[in-house]
DNA sequence: TTGAAAGCGGTACCAC
DNA sequence: GTGGTACCGCTTTCAA
């Protein structure tokens, strides 16, 4: 088993061995060591067998840079973050990170927030020669996105639809705001409003367009809009915002369009004396962890994030197979989650 | 300026230019064309200058694979995080990236959660040559750390103590629970609690003993050890059982060893209907954003992150310089942060 | 079934 | 100052 004892001090033990070195120890060629790692089937049984043994005994492990010089994938996934104060990132990072892992890819950390990102990360997606990039929200600066197209790097957005031409994966935010519409409507509830996200951010939009669409067609009045943001503390805001409104003014139902955001409604409104879901029912979108338990089981629409971050992978492995695909876009429902809230059933009267 | 004009498809717009082609096209050798892009004083102010012109126009990018293999460091620090449902570890990483970005290096994110690090990805460590290794809570698995070892990589842990041998960087966590012991009795709380983190984490066990041991040697009975764990719910489970304990038993005050866990038990309380502060008063450790703002404004003592990042990424880079310096500890002090989860002020009786 | 050699894109050493 | 050349580690023809 040749356990080495530890190295004296933090040495690096000899050299890493090579396909070079193990040829040499093997008395083959390093064509053949590199034929027999990769298990091909010219190779005979036996000096397979001894150059296995021997890369195992020497702890060798191939340099991807070297494969991927001479002309193979990097195997590296560039990965671009949104604002990561919304837990939602967080949650999709770890998704991506394990199913990338499980496909055989590795994330490189290109950027994280929403600010634009500098030109020297966009060098990086193109000196690492990523085989593709995955984006969640935070715009790709159009520099970044000419790097990827004149590499021919495909490039996938979750959780955002694409403005330019990419290819992306999102939740059906549309019908989940007119889900959560449904809802509220079907329970009584008659004043709504909607606490808008990032201006101009398609999450944001689409949910609340869905949400006062269905409203709106219903025949009723078009929930009030207030400006949120993407934050807790932007949430916080509307909500004592919405508290300090004359009562006969007052909204009986808010869609807070993420579930950070809903949360931070929550907060205002509570902060203010008012009872959630008795005085205002509130609900979000998203379906993050946070905002499931006490104290605002928030009546949301779940993300399914785990087929979303799937799907991402296919479109972007499919397209790094080099098929020359269309553009392409998938939306998935989400889940509605009945938690507590939002008053749910009509009131008797 | 030379736009080219949108490619028809996502066609790899011709051959990506390397230094051979812009050698070509300079009419110089590609030795010199890898000196006028690296800024050589020994080239020709002219020829520099027309080599940058042809490198700009072509949009030529190093292939730092390449480079790498020559000899050079990768420029990629490997990342492992914690278990991002706490939000100090996404705080970190954002830190992380920016702080490594402006260092010239990148982020290869190997790891995320606490479960062990699966060997595929240990291996990836190696493949991917990266320079060092950059990890946060989540124990490095053996094997893991044996190939950093065997390869010479250093490794330097973020917000944990290292059980083994690998340098470190951590707030000075014992002071932290010695500070908020003493705040809170200097403010007249007599009945101490302590919910504790993961078992077996230095981050909880250290902050823990600062806390307890100060009560103690104040001549104190030593606080209840209540059994908690790394999330918002295992708070929200220890501030109910808090609440559950007959009136003359109950804490009057409480340090949740993360802030993450404290506001769950601030939440458990609450909603077992105490008030906090009034009824009692919880602190955290930490400082992460969600808890400052309402409903929280939990006391806490925050850790400097980003000095903590960069002592971090100090280490680090001393030691990819190839230096051989000994192991090595950073303890940095946290500031205390004074918002409104606890009573400090002596009641007057 | 295996070996030899070329080359991926750079860097560095040695000449001139 | 600049060019030639060898080489980093690996894959891939092309021969044998």
């Amino acid at each position: 088993m040749d356990h080495e004892p530890p190295p004296p001090a933090a040495m690096p033990s000899g050299r890493r061995s090579t396909i070079g070195s193990l040829a040499r120890r093997a008395g083959v060629a390093a064509s053949t060591v590199s034929r027999a790692l990769r298990d091909d089937p010219r190779i005979s049984p036996e000096v397979r067998a001894r150059i296995a043994a021997l890369a195992a005994e020497a702890g060798y492990t191939p340099n991807i840079l070297a494969r991927t010089l001479v002309g193979g994938r990097s195997g590296l996934i560039g990965l671009v973050l949104g604002p990561i104060e919304n837990p939602i990132y967080a949650e999709i990072m770890r998704e991506a990170v394990a199913q990338a892992a499980a496909r055989g890819f590795r994330l490189l950390l290109l950027h994280v927030g929403q600010g634009p990102i500098e030109d020297a990360t966009a060098e990086a997606l193109s000196q690492y020669r990523v085989d593709g990039c995955l984006i969640t929200s935070a715009e790709l600066s159009s520099r970044a996105a000419a790097i990827c197209a004149g590499n021919g790097v495909p490039v996938v957005m979750v959780n955002r639809v694409p403005r330019q031409h990419e290819n992306a994966v999102a939740c059906d935010n549309r019908a989940a705001g007119e889900v959560l519409a449904r809802l509220l409507l079907a329970a009584g509830h008659r004043r709504l409003a909607v606490v808008t996200g990032n201006p101009g951010t398609s999450t944001s939009q689409d949910r609340a367009d869905g949400f006062s669409g269905f409203v709106s067609s219903a025949g009723l009045a078009a929930p009030r809009r207030i400006e949120g943001g993407a934050s807790h503390a932007a949430g916080f805001a509307a909500g004592q915002a919405i508290a300090a409104l004359p009562t006969e003014e007052r909204p009986d139902a808010v869609l807070g369009v993420s579930d950070i955001l809903a949360m931070g409604v929550m907060d205002g409104l509570r902060e203010a004396g008012l009872s959630v879901p008795t005085d205002v029912s509130v609900v979000g979108v998203d379906g993050i962890a946070a905002a499931a338990g006490p104290p605002y089981r928030l009546t949301t629409v779940a993300q399914p994030l785990q087929a979303m971050v799937a799907r991402g992978l296919d479109l972007l492995t499919a397209r790094i197979g080099g098929a020359a695909l269309p553009q392409e876009m998938v939306l998935l429902r989400g889940t509605l989650m009945r938690r507590h809230s939002a008053r749910l059933t009509a009131p008797e009267d």
